[in-house]
Formats: C-alpha cells, sequence, structure tokens
DNA sequence: TGCATATAATTAGTAAAGCAACTATTTTTG
DNA sequence: CAAAAATAGTTGCTTTACTAATTATATGCA
C-alpha cells in the first residue's frame, strides 16, 4: 500500500524520486570509487569502455543504442575517450559517413584495470540485497522501462 | 540468478545499467507530459514547486536536502523558477544568510495545474507493476539508497 | 570580546542529457 | 538516373550533477 501512502501525502511520484535518487546515487558511488583509484575516467566514460570490450570497432550509433545514450552525448564521450587516448575513430570504407570506434592498446589497459574495481563496487552497492531481489528488482525495472518504449 | 549471468557475459553492473536507464526513461516520459501540457517547467524544477507545496517558505538548503540535490543545482533552479514567476526569494530577518523561498500566486497555480499530469504520467509509467511490485521495488531501492549513504 | 569555525548561498569549470538544426553521405524510389 | 528521404555524425543551447573556491553571515569557544 506504498502508493496509497504516496497519494496521501501528495507525493504520487515517490516512486519515481526514489527510483531517481537511488540511481543517482549509485553512480556517484562507483565514480568515488573511480576517483579514488585515479582512474581518469567517468561512469559513463566507463559503460563506453565496457561495450566496445564486448565488441570492438563499433559505431558510434551502435554503442549509443547499447548504452541508450543519444548521438550528441556519444559524440562529446567519444571525443573524450579519443583526447584521453583510450579510443581512436577510425574510417569505415564502406560508409563514410561512419567511424569505427577501436580501443587502443591503452584503453585494453584501462578495462583491465578497471573492470575489477567496478565490479567490486556494484556488488558492495547491492550488498543488502540477495540474488534474488536483485533479479526480481532488475525483472520489475525492465518491466517498466520497456513499458515506457511503448 | 540474473547476477551469475550478468557476471558471465561481463556485464556485472547490468542492474545499475538497468538502474540508471529506467529512471533516465521515467523522468523523459514525465518530461514528455509536461512538454506536450507545455508546462514550461522540467520535472527537477516541479521537485522543487511539489516540495514547497508541502512547506513554503524553506530555505534553499532545505529544499535541496528534501529533493536530494546540492546547494550549487538548487540555486540556478531557483533562478529559474523565479524568473518563471513561480517563486520568490524573501529575506530572511533572522539569518542574513539565508532565503525563504516561497511560491507566488502564478506558483501556486502551476501547482494546481501539473499536478494531476505527473500524477497521471507517473500512474501510467508504473502501470504493469501493481501495487505490491511498486512497495516492493520502493523498500529495495529504499534499502540500497541507505545502504550507500553508511 | 575576538578569533576560529561552521553555514548559506553563489560562481566557475567539466561532464552529461535532451533538443534542434546542420553537413555529409547513402539509400530509396518514382 | 535524379530527386527525395534516411542515416551518421557534429555543433549549439539549456538544464542538471558534481567539485572546488569564494563571499557573507553566524556560532562556538578561549
Amino acid at each position: 500500500m506504498a502508493y496509497t501512502a504516496a497519494e496521501a501525502n501528495g507525493r504520487s511520484d515517490i516512486s519515481g524520486f526514489v527510483l531517481e535518487r537511488t540511481a543517482r546515487r549509485m553512480k556517484q558511488f562507483v565514480q568515488e570509487r573511480l576517483n579514488e583509484a585515479t582512474a581518469g575516467i567517468t561512469v559513463d566514460q566507463w559503460l563506453v569502455l565496457q561495450e566496445l570490450n564486448g565488441r570492438d570497432g563499433q559505431s558510434q550509433l551502435e554503442i549509443a543504442k547499447a548504452t541508450f545514450k543519444d548521438a550528441p552525448t556519444m559524440t562529446r564521450i567519444i571525443d573524450l575517450l579519443c583526447e584521453k587516448g583510450l579510443t581512436n575513430r577510425e574510417a569505415d570504407p564502406a560508409d563514410r559517413r561512419r567511424f569505427s570506434i577501436r580501443l587502443t592498446a591503452a584503453g585494453k589497459q584501462k578495462i583491465a584495470e578497471v573492470l575489477p574495481l567496478v565490479k567490486a563496487a556494484r556488488r558492495e552497492a547491492w550488498g543488502p540485497l540477495d540474488e534474488n531481489e536483485i533479479a526480481e528488482l532488475s525483472r520489475m525495472l525492465d518491466t517498466v522501462f520497456n513499458h515506457l518504449n511503448k
């Protein structure tokens, strides 16, 4: 009856509020761990590196879709990753509008360095929930997410 | 076993990812509704109005704490609300560092106009989950949030 | 009292999100 | 084939998040 209670105090969007603040705090928490380790990257930059680690050479839009970011945001994140020397923009001979984004050696090394940190941080962050709860939470969040995308 | 599956494919932070993207999509969805109604405010500005609706005249830091935003962000959101004529900064005679932020008549009217929209949007967004699920989701998110704040 | 410390708000810089507009290509299709 | 439409990427603008530094005022304590 949490929803009813929320209605009663005028906070009809309490769940949205709880959702957003937890997401923000989670990101903040992982970022703190990256900063403590002087990883020199942001959580969003990490998501792109991780995606490339799964499949290197994707186009900016492919990465954008995989990470649920938009094209301008991806342009800028990749600008920063290239400036840091962690990725390269490689011309795609088959489609001159595209770039293939490739991890550099430094990028691969950064992933090796950061992956265990992020894993540990996430594990610690979700600590108070057991595996069933995490699965249930993921399921509900995905249900809502898919619902909101028609 | 979702966590295990996530580990297997290198996505140890899948739940964080799902959390953030759902929060972002939720905010976007509510914002779309505000835009369609030409409400002229953002979701974050709405959170501040709603907080003032609960208790008018709070200081910027009080509002910041209630909405889990930081002081600079609150300064800017209130700048915008004041420019739009929805709030006023009123000097606090008891403490000259503070402002009491007060809703204007237009601000109160905006709340009356927007509250039903936001309520309906949130209700629709959470639609596929029943009340027990929403309560359970809120509980888990709060558990994680509180855990991350020590 | 007077000095150190804490607090409220602001400003500035970087990063990211969302939107709109624009360029350069590629694909469609009439 | 040529014009129209779609696609990939970029740029500019506004808003928010986070950090650090600054100003003004209050409070605590020796």
